[in-house]
DNA sequence: AAAAAAC
């Protein structure tokens, strides 16, 4: 399977070789042809699949064959739950389209100025990538201009769903033609995002990925057991000097969290800084690029950050704090092992976590070992929680190394006692399918 | 009990 057999035209395939793809991931593999022969679909697929891709690429080849009608206004339309997932949507789109440079791209976002954006809207444009909230502010002002548009992405639906944009994605999806082509792309797809897909799409194609393709096999998981939060913290500075970190994301469950950590991680010789949403938009355009430029090694976000940033330097995600919903803790990782890279996502779990850790467990299907760190013993407080995971006070505390608590390698085949061989009995056998959005600790 | 997104 290559790109060329997708039928891609020549332009979209040299921008894929310059960007280092070689060949489609399954989810693009099923919607490109889909999407190219002009069908809406209903794609289920977890972060990291290649799915920004696996829209723009045939939306881009289907832009550039058919004939642009005269006037103003977008012609695509993707919708994204965040501002800067937007903006790298956008950013993605020019990537693939460099050998198409007549085609025009542009963003509409909050917390940036009015004026450039109602020019922007006042223009042809071929995709335009926005946020429901200002996207439907311009709709009511009477700037937007559907004359032309073919077809509507929502990226990450049933984010929007869970953001409170239902009411705001149907009162633009009824702005638009009514012949236009829906492609929507959805990590799960049940309740309202079922009942929204039947209002929105027409005899769509079904796409499904099973979550054990969709996960990343490069990405190294495990959790450390913590009794208090300044161990969590201690530990989490021990690992942030251990010579295979790159960049890291450490993820808190607050934004007041986020910035005290970032500071208490800069006044430890790191490059660090906070992003999340309390911060002005420049601030937190700022700090990404200075993220992504590697000047900040240690981005320390709340989970505005947990889904679609593509940095392939992340080496590290530290879920400092656990999230609050299993799903989360999936787009939490995904932010490492990217561009086929390898990645680790380190959890601390304090003895009020254990819950939600087992709850994030039964929703991938896949136990996450436990890892003991060189310096930091097991105390009773944090051993607790390990019953049922791994056997409280049995073993000496490990070096950080590749061993759970068995003492072997992760991934060997188990067999013992404890949590090797729940591993081993546990170990990707989940259907995929199982899974379900969970809430943790509500 | 938290985060995101329009002003």
């Amino acid at each position: 399977m290559s790109f060329a057999s997708l039928n891609l035209a020549a332009p979209l395939l040299n921008a894929l070789e310059a960007a280092g793809y070689e060949k489609p991931t399954p989810i693009q593999a099923s919607a490109i042809p889909a999407v190219l022969a002009g069908r809406d679909v209903m794609a289920c697929a977890q972060t990291g699949t290649g799915k920004t891709a696996a829209f723009l690429l045939p939306t881009l080849q289907r832009l550039e064959t058919r004939r642009a009608p005269a006037g103003r206004g977008p012609r695509a339309l993707v919708l994204t739950p965040t501002r800067e997932l937007a903006t790298q949507v956008r950013d993605a789109a020019s990537v693939y389209a460099k050998g198409l440079p007549h085609l025009r791209f542009g963003t509409i976002v909050g917390g940036v100025p009015y004026p450039p954006q109602e020019k922007l809207l006042m223009r042809p444009l071929d995709i335009l990538v926005a946020t429901p909230g200002r996207f439907l502010d311009h709709m009511e002002r009477g700037r937007v201009d559907f004359s032309r548009l073919e077809v509507v992405i929502l990226d990450e639906a049933d984010r929007m769903l869970d953001m409170g944009f239902l009411t705001d994605v149907e009162r633009i999806m009824a702005a638009t033609p009514a012949t236009r082509q829906t492609v929507m792309f959805s990590a799960t797809f049940e309740g309202r995002i079922a009942t929204l897909a039947g209002r929105l799409l027409k005899d769509p194609e079904r796409i499904r990925i099973a979550a054990t393709e969709a996960q990343n096999a490069k990405i190294a998981q495990h959790v450390h057991y913590v009794s208090d939060v300044a161990q969590k913290k201690a530990m989490l500075m021990a690992l942030l000097n251990e010579d295979a970190m790159g960049q890291a994301i450490v993820f808190t469950g607050t934004k007041h969290g986020a910035d005290r950590l970032a500071t208490a991680i800069g006044q430890n010789g790191h490059t660090a800084a906070a992003l999340h949403g309390d911060m002005r938009q420049g601030a937190r355009n700022r700090t990404l690029a200075q993220f992504r430029a590697g000047t900040v090694r240690v981005l320390v976000a709340t989970d505005v950050a947990a889904r679609g940033i593509d940095v392939a330097a992340i080496s590290h995600v530290f879920n400092y704090d656990l999230p609050r919903s299993a799903e989360d803790y999936v787009h939490r990782i995904g932010r490492t092992g990217r561009a086929g890279q390898s990645g680790s996502a380190v959890s601390f779990a304090l003895r009020a976590e254990h819950g939600a850790l087992k709850r994030i467990e039964r929703f991938t299907g896949q136990p996450i070992p436990v890892r003991v760190l060189a310096g930091f013993p097991v105390t009773e407080a944090s051993a607790q929680g390990a019953k049922g995971a791994a056997p409280a006070g049995r073993g000496r505390p490990q070096r950080s190394g590749d061993r759970n608590r068995a003492g072997r390698p992760e991934g060997a085949p188990g067999g013992g006692r404890g949590f090797a061989r729940r591993s081993q009995e546990r170990d990707g056998r989940a259907p995929a399918g199982r899974a379900r959005l969970e809430s943790i600790g509500g």
